[in-house]
This record gives C-alpha cells, structure tokens and sequence, in this order.
DNA sequence: CCCCTAAATTGACCGCGGTCAATACAGGAA
DNA sequence: TTCCTGTATTGACCGCGGTCAATTTAGGGG
C-alpha cells in the first residue's frame, strides 16, 4: 500500500470551508460560527469538515491566526517605538483584536503557548513573531530608556504575558473604566524600565 | 408576588450534587465529569442540576476553588519566603494543582480574572487572596532581596502573570525538559529583585 | 480506454451540555 | 386540617460538535 499526493479538489474544498467561516465570522462574529452552517455555505457534508480540520477550535486558530498577521504585519511596518510608553501604545491594535471577544481570547491562550514548540499552527508561529518583534524594538531603544541587566528575549516574552494579563481583566471587568493602556502601562514601566534609585 | 426564603432540602439538592462531582472528579479527573453521571448519583433529575448551577463550568470552578483554597492555605501556614527562590519554590504547589490539567488551567483563567471585581465566584476570591499573600511577602522580605522602586501590589500581579505564562506553556511543550521552577525563576528575579548595576 | 486503489466525500448517528413547560412539594396563613 | 402560593424538581427535548462505515471520485498504470 503506497501514498498518492493530494488530489487537488481537496485544497478547493479546503478553501471554500475557510471562505465561508470567514464570511459568517465577518458578518456575526466567532460567537456565531456552527459547523453546520459552514459546511452548508461550503457546500459540503458535515463530515468534510473533520476530513479537512481537527476541530473547530483549530479552524477558528488558523481565522485568527490570520488576522492577527495582518494586525502584527501592520505594526511591524510601522517606525518602532521610542519609549515605554509608545511601545505599549503600538501593541493597542494586538490587544484589542485580541480582546474584542472572549472566543477568541480562549483560542489564543489555547494555541499560543505552543510558541516555543515547533509547530504547523500558524497562531503559535505569529506568537514566536510576536517575542522576535519586541524584542528587536527593546535592543534598538534608547538605552536610558530601557533597563540592561535583562536579556532582551525574556523581556519579550514578558511583555506578552503582561497583555494576557491585561486582557483576561478585560473580560472580567466589563464596568470598568480604565482603559487598556492605563492598565498595561505601569507593569511595562516596572518591566521594562532602566534601573532606577531605590525609592 | 414576594419571596420565601429557601426551603432546606435544596441545600440537601445542592449538597448531594457537590458530593457526587467531586467523587466522580476523585475517581477519573475532571474530563471524565458529565452532568448526566453527576445527577444519576445525586439522585435527581438533570433539570436540578441547572437550577442549582448556571453551568457545568460554574460547579467546577467551586470544586477547583475549594481545592485551590486547602493549597493557599498550607501555602501561607509555611514560613514566609526569604528569597526569591523560595518564593518561586513556594507557589510550586499551586501551580501544580492549576496545571495538573488542561481543563482545570482553563477554568481558572476563565475565573480568575474576576479577582479585581466583586464577585461571589470562589475561585476568583482566591485569587484576591493570592495576591495579597504574595504583597505580604514581599514586604516582609529582606530589603535587599526585593526591588523598593515598584508597589508590592502590582509586584504580586506581575507574579500571577508570569505564574499563568509559565503554566500555559507546560501544556504545549510535553515533551520539554526544563521544569517549572526553571522556567519561572527567570522571570521573577527579573521582577522582583533588586536594582543592579547596569548589564 | 478501462481498471484499480487510495483519496475524498457523505450523512446517519452519537454524546453531552443546556432548556423549559409541566408537576410535585414545603410550609405558612386561616 | 385544608388551602394556597411560591419553591423545587422533573424529564422529554433541542442544538451542536464530532465519528465512522459506506460510497463516490480522481487519476496513474497497463
């Protein structure tokens, strides 16, 4: 018994289940996506789907992992941050795609600790890019701006678990007035921040 | 219309119910607990079961914030930490009880949040506790163990954040040697200690 | 061109969480 | 004791994720 290379009506198949989640997402949102509605869009049967993805949780991984590229892409483009203040200002946009449902801030947390493992998830491999990114802003600071006794690699990671933090208040804290930013800010301050005289 | 106040069988309701989760839960963990076997032992029809507990999730997160409770308990009955290292190794406990187990990991974080906000929820009154737990420390702690610059209390925060990091990680990464204490140690004397000179 | 086999697809089926209108029961008032 | 009303319980039912044996189809070899 020997192998065959995938026939290509399978990526068709393939692309046309994405297509139609990422339409429904676009028009009601993760909280709205059945297998069964996909499948109907996609014009397959419901077991196609398990043919093509592990679970659901995957396929929401694979929408969010792209959108979170997008989002990280968008960032990356942009000139780096200065300070502590504007980088936290630059990881808004993450934090708020991030945070914009409870969905997709349980498949994030699901997948993203996969970053240090090598892995076909593309939300694992954007949380690698993540820790690269920073951590290529934290060398090119201003050194005042930034402490030096820390490797730049685990202030990176840091600064991810910090906005996990952040955003899982978020969820909690719904009648609550202060913003994201308000909240990240003195941990990244406290983090991040050059050596200062003992108070 | 006006209200009556309880009648007493429903703690009995209530009571049998919590008793039989947690035997099902003592036998074969918590992916084995179904509400359809929680009602057959409790004896009641699976419509009580709801009238008692918004969720399935609801009458975890008590089960797992009992629990969670007895750990923090011999957790602070101890002598406080004198260092780092013996914090680290002091919530070592903890943190094997959430990462025992994927779904008990996913509980937490779906609660824990909470802890800032009013709530009755148990498992996020523990995580209040924690916090605090973790403020006296640190400000019980010899002067030069501890960094003076930053607030005790965001400084046990930052302790939660890296706790959860380091704990989401484990799940992904089964096949990785380096232990818990390895990985959380890094970060907290990064966090916690005292201001250095500059690299 | 047909045949053969592995790949792809199908849809009836299952398990389990959660709902709700109907029913039984507790216990205070008369 | 009887009645009455809000409380507690019931179990048939539903929605939806996920499975799998059966069936169809692609496409290379003869």
């Amino acid at each position: 018994m020997q192998t065959r290379s995938p026939q290509k009506r399978r990526t068709v198949t393939r692309n046309s289940l994405i297509a139609a989640a990422c339409d429904i997402v676009a028009e009601n949102g993760f909280g709205a996506l059945r297998v069964e509605d996909i499948v109907a869009r996609a014009k397959v049967a419901k077991g196609t789907f398990f043919a093509h993805f592990e679970d659901k949780d995957r396929l929401m991984a694979l929408l969010i992992g792209q959108e979170m590229d997008a989002v990280l892409q968008k960032i990356d483009d942009a000139p780096p941050p200065q300070t502590i203040a504007e980088l936290a200002q630059a990881i808004i946009p993450l934090m708020d795609y991030i945070g914009q449902d409870r969905i997709v801030f349980d498949v994030v947390l699901r997948f993203s600790g996969a970053a240090a493992i090598e892995t076909t998830e593309k939300i694992s491999v954007n949380f690698l890019k993540q820790v690269h990114l920073y951590a290529r802003w934290l060398v090119a600071m201003p050194p005042d701006q930034i402490r030096g006794d820390v490797d730049p690699g685990l202030l990176a990671e840091g600064i991810q678990a910090f906005m996990i933090q952040v955003i899982a208040l978020r969820f909690c804290a719904l009648h609550n007035s202060v913003s994201t930013t308000d909240r990240l800010l003195p941990y990244l301050v406290a983090w991040l921040g050059p050596v200062r005289s003992q108070q």
